[in-house]
DNA sequence: ATACCTGCAAATGCTTTGCGGATGG
DNA sequence: CCATCCGCAAAGCATTTGCAGGTAT
């Protein structure tokens, strides 16, 4: 846990030139703590606020700002218009999200896409992708049945 | 070009019960005679005003949220944080949409889904999608061998 | 030393809402 | 008629920015 904010750390500090600071570190620990999770800002400031180490919300959002640019979050919205962070794993396949129009519950999936997508797009469309975006709105198992009503 | 616009309304009146005023006709005009663009409210309220018939923005709002929930605009966010309306179109196949990083050019796709993906979905993971979204943010042609600027 | 960061307050910009007057069916 | 809609002004809300003081290297 602390090994792997120190990791990312250490890699902010040898590729790009980005200074660490209590805050920043701060939110990297918060961020790795909920790896699983879908931080707002908002989230972010109140886990640090009660861990005792409150950082600034204009804080929060230049940080973010800085992470996604260097790759180390993913940024989402998933269409509440508020801005959704979470940590970036390498290793990770690109995850798709089942949203349900009902009671906003996030599944998780992957392996939706064919393997070839990319080669595919830079082929045929001379596009080079860089992040791949699947949101699948719908009723979820529990809320299939009930009226479908949105939000 | 009249004809579907009343087409439209048609749909209106008999499926919902929902009124026919003179800003609304005005509104589904504007969004037949841009059918293959993505407005966003200011560019409707900027139309409507060059059309010599102005509509309010807080009027194309309220339009946009109703039709959009009677199924006949689709609502989109290509990153920006700005709504982006298109007429929904049955007969047409899912689109996907390529944004460059660099220019913000959009480029639209189709087909890159499976065939099964939404009875994949619901056997898998009880889930009945609705909308389907992907959109693969990267670099166009023009742009990636410029070099790689985010806006 | 000094370039960069933080926090506060205020500004920004898209979107929503309250309300009095207007209008469609 | 009367429920619903429109336009104006003002409010909401997530996000951004200016600036004075603080901190990392």
């Amino acid at each position: 846990m602390e090994l792997k904010a120190n990791d990312i750390i250490n890699e902010l500090v040898e590729t790009k030139d980005i200074r660490i600071t209590s805050q920043r570190r701060k939110i990297l620990e918060i961020l790795i703590e909920n790896r699983d999770k879908h931080l707002s800002v908002e989230d972010i400031y109140n886990v640090s606020k009660k861990q005792g180490k409150s950082v600034a919300i204009p804080t929060i959002y230049r940080t973010m700002d800085i992470l996604q640019k260097s790759g180390i979050v993913i940024k989402n919205d998933f269409g509440d218009g508020i801005a959704k962070y979470e940590l970036y794993v390498k290793e990770k396949e690109t995850i798709h999200y089942l949203i349900c129009k009902r009671c906003g519950k996030i599944i998780e999936v992957t392996g939706l896409l064919p393997d070839n997508l990319n080669s595919h797009l830079l082929e045929e469309h001379g596009f080079q992708a860089i992040d791949t975006s699947l949101k699948i709105y719908g009723y979820c198992d529990d809320c299939m049945y009930q009226e479908g009503k949105f939000q």
